[in-house]
DNA sequence: GTCTATACAAGGATAGAC
DNA sequence: GTCTATCCTTGTATAGAC
């Protein structure tokens, strides 16, 4: 069990490339998140990244360590924009939440970290510390930040205080299965009637302002 | 000793003999969600069966075969109560989606079939039908069942009439993502104080109800 | 850092005895 | 219907040349 990361960039300064490392994490990230991770072997991934599958090994001491770097890595750029939204005092509650919600299906939807809820789900027992990375560096942060824009919208009177437990699974529950349906329906005919993003996102939104807007 | 004549029911509805199929399918499920498709050998499976790898291939013709069986049989099974509460006259409308909602609860998070979602997603574009079998068969059956439920609650005037789409992903979008929550975080010693089945859902059906009852 | 070549285990699947 | 034995492919990973 030793370690054997390369060393973090610090700045803009790099004693190796970026180029090379990153492409491999990008292309694993997209062939694990289509094959899964015990369907998506070194030779592909090499082919994927135009090298020889024994480049690999220098670059990452196995396949679960490259996985666990897939997985860990890249978290605090997903949550970037949702903080701002937070901190933008220019916004109304109302359109904080908006915005909030817009910035998490986007990131959920569209991103890798936010689609390998099924990848995570697959490995979660073989490599325990993917679920823990995944859930610490990248679940609980969304979810802190809404409980701030709610507690912040409740504080100033805008907002009326509802069971904080239900409402996280209220928010967070239909994008993921949004994501999570789109993945698992890809292909289908039906897709975009039944799982569409931008419709379901603004009657989501609309719902849930509903239960917390105060009414006379 | 061993013979397995059995004298066949007359008349009966046995197509086939249950025993060694059905064991093969039941291990098979547990261990394609535990280990994902990819992740689980023939070899393994015929171990947990306690038969050799060879006579898997007497009952299934192939892996994937074996597999599409596994996803394609058993829906009616999974459903069946949450039609019977359809039709349960002697409940109000409060109280059948009160039921529902617990019955879909109970289905997603403890049945193989409804803990199938990222097994699915990781296989859907490497064997395309068995997502259209996941859907028809058991997602769109359970959408359809929630939506007469509500309609006959409105036809009635017990309920105000909701956005049908957002209704339908604010009503499943919870359960199916913490269904899967609960299979990627096992483990994790926050497990029951962020995702807790019974919190969660009373909190859930209460803010669902909070949306479809009228107000003054 | 990348290559060719290779070790060695495990994968899915089949043949044929019983 | 289950077994043993086997085929061939693919898997992860390593050695060593350049």
């Amino acid at each position: 069990m030793e370690k054997e990361d390369e060393p973090k960039p610090d700045g803009a300064r790099d004693k190796e490339r970026p180029s090379r490392r990153a492409e491999i994490l990008e292309q694993a990230r997209t062939l694990f998140l289509d094959k899964g991770y015990a369907g998506t072997s070194m030779s592909a991934l090499a082919k994927a990244c135009g090298i020889q599958k024994a480049s690999l090994y220098h670059h990452f001491p196995s396949k679960e360590a490259l996985f666990v770097a897939c997985v860990t890595e890249g978290y605090d750029v997903a949550t970037r924009e949702l903080r701002r939204i937070m901190n933008d005092d220019e916004l109304t509650h109302e359109d904080r939440v908006r915005c909030a919600l817009a910035e998490i299906y986007k990131i959920t939807i569209d991103s890798h970290v936010g689609r390998m809820s099924p990848l995570i789900a697959e490995v979660s027992r073989q490599i325990p510390e993917v679920a823990r990375a995944f859930h610490d560096g990248f679940i609980i942060q969304q979810h802190e930040i809404v409980n701030a824009i709610i507690d912040a919208g409740i504080k100033d009177g805008a907002f009326v205080p509802q069971d904080r437990l239900g409402m996280e699974h209220l928010i967070f529950g239909p994008i993921v299965t949004l994501s999570i349906s789109r993945q698992m329906f890809t292909g289908l005919d039906t897709l975009e009637t039944v799982f569409p993003v931008e419709q379901v996102r603004d009657s989501h939104c609309d719902l849930i302002l509903q239960l917390l807007r105060k009414r006379p």
